[in-house]
DNA sequence: ATTATAATTAGAATAATTCTTGATATCATT
DNA sequence: AATGATATCAAGAATTATTCTAATTATAAT
């Protein structure tokens, strides 16, 4: 049911459905903020704004709808250590440098035309479905 | 002392102190482990090895052992997505390829001569203290 | 030997996440 | 529109890995 809302406008549309999997009001506010707010949030992050919306959304409810959100493929689950998972609307293939100093986290994008293969000696007959590359730092004003 | 044949792997000599750390017996006995069973195991599976030759070690002091070994830089705590942490006493910088079939975590190092800034857009400035690189995927027989 | 410091132990506490169960909502058919 | 089937949601309990606490023991230093 996509009735606009009266007092806020919608600032992003988000349809009925995304990759076979259907967009629940709750998935549109948990996706929406993810979109929204791109600094790769944890679930806690995202229930506490996605309540300004749905008051009576659950934190359950925030964990079900990242995890249809990443099983469809819509979102990206993003892990550093044994901290708390982050969720980020990026789906091109990348990486993550997690500065030190701010805690800030930044997409790290590949260089156009190198492959894993030319940098990595992966055992014969490696067949990769998912790369995972986390940097961890600190930024250097020149 | 490497014992030369790998299938009778003689005890390990650890001796009193590694990089500024005293080797207590627990410690010890950690380390060997990790040294002897290298398919990176979690903090449990060290402690139930551990077991057989100090009965009355705890977990808590497996755990503070491994931390204190990473502390002092001898072996490498590993994480893949939310499971439980893993350690190897590899230094080497290397990345973790995950065989999703099997379970089974190969070390894979790096090509010689390769840096990371040659294969992503790192952010300017940025000076990396630590690297992680995981792959998952399948093994198929050529 | 005595004191200080560090390490160990057992169990309680914590934090993130998952699970369970009952309630709601949505969908497909009539 | 009513019906039943399925999917989603909410609240809180349960789980799991890990850390913390406090008491005990071991080691080192004087």
């Amino acid at each position: 049911m996509v009735s606009p809302n009266p007092e806020v406008p919608a600032e992003i549309e988000i349809p009925e459905e995304i990759s076979g999997l259907r967009m629940t009001r709750q998935r549109q506010e948990v996706y929406r903020t993810l979109m929204q707010q791109r600094n790769h949030p944890t679930a806690n992050d995202v229930f506490m704004r996605v309540k300004d919306r749905l008051p009576n959304i659950s934190l359950a409810t925030v964990y079900n709808c990242l995890e249809a959100l990443v099983q469809h493929g819509i979102i990206r689950q993003v892990n550093f250590e044994r901290e708390s998972s982050r969720y980020c609307p990026n789906l091109s293939e990348h990486g993550h440098f997690h500065d030190a100093t701010t805690g800030v986290i930044h997409d790290v994008d590949f260089k156009p035309g190198v492959s894993l293969a030319d940098v990595l000696n992966l055992p014969p007959g490696a067949v990769i479905d998912d790369v995972e590359i986390t940097l961890r730092g600190k930024l250097v004003t020149l």
